[in-house]
DNA sequence: TGTACATCAGTGAACGCGCGTTCACTGATGTAC
DNA sequence: TGTACATCAGTGAACGCGCGTTCACTGATGTAC
């Protein structure tokens, strides 16, 4: 049964807003194409209208997940990485930062879905590097800048994989106070 | 045809290594069984009389890697940040840091293998505090071994994740210069 | 030490299963008049 | 605006394939005497 043009778009947002969230829950290989078009609630026999392979979903969701992060306008850097390095955040999985829960994954991609990481990266080093040239030398933001978000990520990496919550908390907690006692003295 | 006992003991070590290698490099749904036998020099059937099950194979190779963690002994925290971010390791993931390649992997793990990489991360921020604690007190210690730890398995997997060598050299460097200038700031 | 035989590590064909992908079909959409 | 029909988004059965796992078999090992 065909559906309208406008249907059809919205189906498609809704197969990437559901592969976004499985992916960054539990990687590409383990998430199959008829879990993802199950959870937008279609049948897996549609999915090659949509998308030419698996791997082409994977590309399309990494830009469209992407495309999300750019659009995000947090209000300072301050308040980015409190966000960025919270309990919230770390068992938020599915609908938290992309690179954290990916990198590891996309790094096994070959063409675009590996583009998009890649670009991803280099745009978050440059949105730092902005936010912290007001009372910083160029050269002197673009380093905290590489340093501040390896730490986030790592943290954040390292503060899901652990099972105590006590020493989760404390991954999070202590890197931020860490960013931050860096920060006050360079 | 049976072998010896010191050669099944031998053909169990060669499976791990072997085990231990394409997970890192590849992650562990991407590495099939008979893949590592064959890697190991035998037939997949064989398994079976060295390990349960897949997931107990990557329990006991997570366990392999921790003890060949634990066994390594750095001259100095310098010399081993060093060589964690340098181009040399980012570019041979198959005998490089098992956390760095596979936490992401080993939290959708249950049971064994996540307890494993849990320990994994908490002796090894333990080693980090020990380390500093010779000219930082206890809890400044801990903290900054967090933070370090952090900032380096973020920046390896950022590096490895990026395509452009340049960017992925100068996240290496950066991360490396800016751990140091905390440090001596501290 | 030498022989007879039970043990069992490793082999490779075979299994069921879930995966990505294909395709004949359905019926609502959207266009031509 | 209303009607007739070509289009095509979505359905669900079916496909081949590689996976994890099993098992009857082989033949070297290691033990009993």
């Amino acid at each position: 049964m065909k559906v309208s043009r406008d249907q059809m778009q919205a189906n498609r947002q809704r197969i990437l807003d559901a592969a976004g969230e499985r992916f960054r829950e539990k990687g590409f290989e383990a998430v199959s194409v008829s879990e993802v078009m199950k959870a937008a609630g279609l049948t897996h026999g549609g999915f090659y209208g949509h998308f030419s392979s698996k791997d082409d979903l994977i590309a399309e969701t990494l830009s469209h997940l992407a495309d999300q992060s750019l659009r995000s306008r947090p209000a300072s850097l301050d308040a980015y990485v409190d966000d960025y390095l919270s309990p919230r955040h770390r068992d938020n999985l599915g609908r938290g930062c992309a690179t954290a829960a990916l990198a590891s994954d996309a790094r096994r991609q070959s063409g675009k879905g590996r583009t998009v990481i890649s670009d991803a990266v280099a745009s978050q080093i440059a949105r730092f590097t902005d936010a912290l040239s007001t009372h910083d030398g160029a050269e002197d933001a673009r380093r905290e800048a590489i340093g501040t978000w390896s730490a986030m990520v790592g943290a954040l990496i390292l503060a899901r994989s652990v099972e105590g919550e006590a020493l989760s908390d404390e991954i999070l907690t202590s890197t931020k106070d860490w960013i931050r006692q860096g920060r006050s003295q360079g």
